[in-house]
DNA sequence: TGAATATTTTTGTATAGACAAATAGACCTT
DNA sequence: AAGGTCTATTTGTCTATACAAAAATATTCA
C-alpha cells in the first residue's frame, strides 16, 4: 500500500510525491494514462476528493493533464519554460520600401504562432540597432529577424553575438553578411537582375543605364546579374551610365544623380532603377523635365511596391513570403529545430507593365 | 449577491474571477486581509470546499497567500511582472496609407522613453483586433494604442475595455468613438476639408465632387467640413456627385466607383478625394480614360502620404506627430496621471501641388 | 448502410460535515 | 517579567455523496 495513515505527512501529499516519482522517474512515460480517480481511490483507500487534491496539484504543475471521460495522462514537463511570446524585428525604417510589406508577412505569420512581433526601426544605423537589440533582450524575445544595417556593416556581427549569447535566434531577412552561419532569407537578386535586364536586351535596348547603391548587399548582387546579362549578350558595360552611389538612400542625393544623368540622354535607352523608389525619382524628375516615359526612354525598377501610380514594369519580390519564410525559420530555431544554418531564396518573377518601350527593329 | 447560481460558469469559478477582478482593480490592495472562508461563505451562499477551490486557484497562481489562523491576504503581484517596458499599437494595416507614418512616430516616440512597440495588423476587423488585445494583454504591455475598426464599431468599447480593466491605458489615434472618457489624438478633419474645399472655390470651381467613405469618422468630418465650405459660399450640394461609401477602403471597390463618376465628367471640375489613396485611384483611372489632370478636372487629396509620384495638392496631416502624441499621452497615464480625458487636436495644413487648375476668370 | 439515439465511463462541480494543525492573544504561574 | 497554558479562530486535511457534462461506444431506427 502506498498511503501511511498515521504518518504527519498528510495522505494526498503522499499520493502526489509517489505519483511525480512514478513520472520523473519515467516508470509513468509521456501519454500514459494513470489510474482513473475510481481506481487510485480502491488502491489507496482515500476519499476521491482526496485523489483529486493530490492529482490537482500535479496538473497544476503540468506534470500531468486531465481529460473529460478520457481520463488523467502523464504530460511532457518540457514545456514549462514560461516562454515569452515575443519576436523583434530590426528594420531600417518601416515606411520607407518594402519595409510595411516585410512587417506584414512577419506579423501575420507570428500571429498564427501566438507570438507578438515588436517593431525597431534602425535607419540603417548600427547605433540605432544596437540600442534596440539591447532594449529588445531586456524585453526577452523569444527570437529576431534581423535585416543588418549598411552602415557599419560589419558590426552586424555585434548584433547578431549579442543575441546568440543569449541564445535567442536570429534570421537574416533580405539582405546578407558573407562568411557567417546564420539562418537567411533572400531572393535570387541576381538571377531577378539577369532577367530584367535580358527582357530590356530582348526589346533592343543596347545602351542600359543603371543606377543602384553598392553599400547593400542586394543591390550590389543585381549590379552583377545586370553585368552577367549584358556580357552574355555581347554588350560593353558602359561605365558612364552605371551610377552606383555609395552612400545610404537618400532622395536628394538621387535626385541630383538622376538629374546628371538624364542629363545626356543620348547614352541610353532604358534605365534600370535599383529598386522601386529610386524608379518613382527618375519618373518624376523625367516629368520634370518634360520627358516621356516610355517614348523618350524606358525604366524598370525592382520590388514591385504596391500603392505604385506609375504603370512600371519591375520585378516583383516576394516581400510578404520573405516575412513569413524568416518567422518560421525563428519559430523552428525556438522549438529547439538544432540543423545547420539554412539560406531561403525566394524567386522574383518580372511584372510587366508599360514603362518599356520595345525597340525591336525585327519585328 | 456575486454568485449566479443558474449561470453555467461553474460558481467557484465566478468567485474566482471576482476575487481576482477586486485585486487587479487595485480594490483589494497588497497586503489586505481578504475574507474568512467562512465569511466568503455566508457571503456568497457557498460550500467552504467551493470557496476553497477558488481562493485555492488564486492562491497557485500568486493573487494570494494563505496564512493558518491568520486568514489570506492579498500578494503584491508585481514582482514578477517585471515592469515591462511595452507599447501595443493596433492599426488596420501597416502596409497602407498613413500607417508606417504613424508606426514610426509612435515607435521613435517609445524609443525615448526605453520602450518598445508591438505592431498588431487588425485589418480593420474586430475579430483580429480582439486576439491581437488578447496577446497584448498577455504580454503585459504597459499601454495601447488603438486605432478603432470600422468594422463592429461599437465593439471598440470590449476592447478598450479589456485594457483598462487590467489597468492598462489607452489611447485613440485619429479615429473616435463618440461618448467615452478617453484620451485621443486626432487632427481637425473639418476644418481641413473646408479649408480644402474653400481653396477650390476661391479657384473657380463650383462643382466640386467628393468621394469618400462613411465608415471611419476622420472621413465623415472630412465631409461635413466640405458641406460647410459650400453652404457658407452659397454653392448648392449636389447629391449625385457626393460619392459616400459604406463599405471598407477596397482598391477595386472604389476603381468601380470613380469609372462611374469620371464617366459624366461634365458634373464637375473639380475632385475631393477624401484620402490620397483614394487621389491615386482617382489619378490612374483619369490617366486610363486619357484624361490629364489638372487641365481635364481638378484633384485633391487629404493625409500627404509620402512617397506619392504625382504633383498632388492635399492637405498634410502631421501623421508622425500624431504617433508621437499618442505615445507621450500612453507615458503620462504610465507614469500615474490621472488627469480627465484629454483630446490632442493637430493641425493639418494644405500643401499647394500642382493638381489643381486656376478656373477664376476675374484674373 | 448510415444517421440518430441511448448508454456508460470519466472527469467536473458542488455540498455538508468532521477533525487536525497552527497560532494570536488572553490568561495564568512562577 | 518571563514563560507556560488555554482558547478561539482560521486554514489544512479528509470523507461521503450527488449530479452535470463530455465523449467513446453501443444500440436503434429509417
Amino acid at each position: 500500500m502506498i498511503i501511511n495513515k498515521s504518518s504527519p505527512v498528510p495522505q494526498y501529499f503522499q499520493l502526489q510525491t509517489w505519483l511525480m516519482e512514478q513520472i520523473e522517474q519515467g516508470i509513468l512515460k509521456h501519454g500514459v494514462q494513470i489510474p482513473t480517480e475510481k481506481e487510485l481511490g480502491e488502491l489507496t483507500g482515500l476519499a476521491r476528493a482526496t485523489i483529486r487534491q493530490a492529482v490537482g496539484n500535479l496538473v497544476n504543475k503540468g506534470y500531468l493533464i486531465r481529460k473529460r471521460r478520457l481520463g488523467t495522462f502523464v504530460q511532457d514537463r518540457q514545456n514549462e519554460t514560461e516562454k515569452r511570446t515575443i519576436i523583434g524585428i530590426l528594420i531600417p525604417d518601416i515606411r520607407s520600401g518594402y519595409a510595411p510589406e516585410l512587417a506584414r508577412g512577419t506579423e501575420d505569420e507570428a500571429a498564427k504562432h501566438q507570438h507578438s512581433l515588436i517593431l525597431c526601426n534602425t535607419d540603417d544605423l548600427y547605433m540605432k540597432a544596437e540600442h534596440h537589440a539591447d532594449r529588445l533582450i531586456k524585453a526577452a524575445v523569444s527570437g529576431v529577424i534581423l535585416i543588418p544595417t549598411s552602415h557599419s556593416y560589419e558590426k552586424n556581427r555585434l548584433i547578431i553575438e549579442m543575441f546568440t549569447k543569449k541564445n535567442i535566434p536570429v534570421v537574416l531577412a533580405d539582405r546578407s553578411i558573407p562568411e557567417i552561419e546564420i539562418d537567411h532569407v533572400t531572393t535570387n537578386n541576381f538571377d531577378g537582375a539577369y532577367e530584367l535586364t535580358s527582357y530590356l536586351i530582348q526589346r533592343g535596348h543596347r545602351k542600359i543605364a543603371i543606377i543602384l547603391s553598392e553599400r547593400i548587399s542586394t543591390e550590389r548582387e543585381r549590379l552583377e546579374g545586370y553585368r552577367a546579362a549584358l556580357g552574355d549578350h555581347d554588350i560593353p558595360s558602359d561605365s558612364s551610365i552605371v551610377i552606383s552611389d555609395a552612400g545610404p538612400f537618400d532622395q536628394e542625393h538621387y535626385q541630383e544623380l538622376i538629374r546628371g544623368l538624364l542629363g545626356h540622354r543620348g547614352d541610353f535607352t532604358a534605365v534600370f532603377a535599383g529598386h522601386d523608389r529610386i524608379a518613382l525619382i527618375v519618373y518624376s524628375i523625367a516629368h520634370e523635365m518634360g520627358l516621356t516615359i516610355p517614348d523618350d526612354f524606358s525604366l524598370v525598377g525592382y520590388d514591385d511596391l504596391p500603392y505604385v501610380s506609375i504603370k512600371l514594369t519591375t520585378m516583383h519580390q516576394p516581400i510578404y513570403e520573405m516575412g513569413q519564410e524568416s518567422l518560421k525559420l525563428i519559430m523552428s530555431r525556438i522549438q529547439g529545430d538544432g540543423v545547420a544554418s539554412r539560406e531561403i531564396v525566394l524567386k522574383a518573377h518580372l511584372v510587366e507593365r508599360s514603362s518599356v518601350r520595345n525597340n525591336e527593329m525585327n519585328l
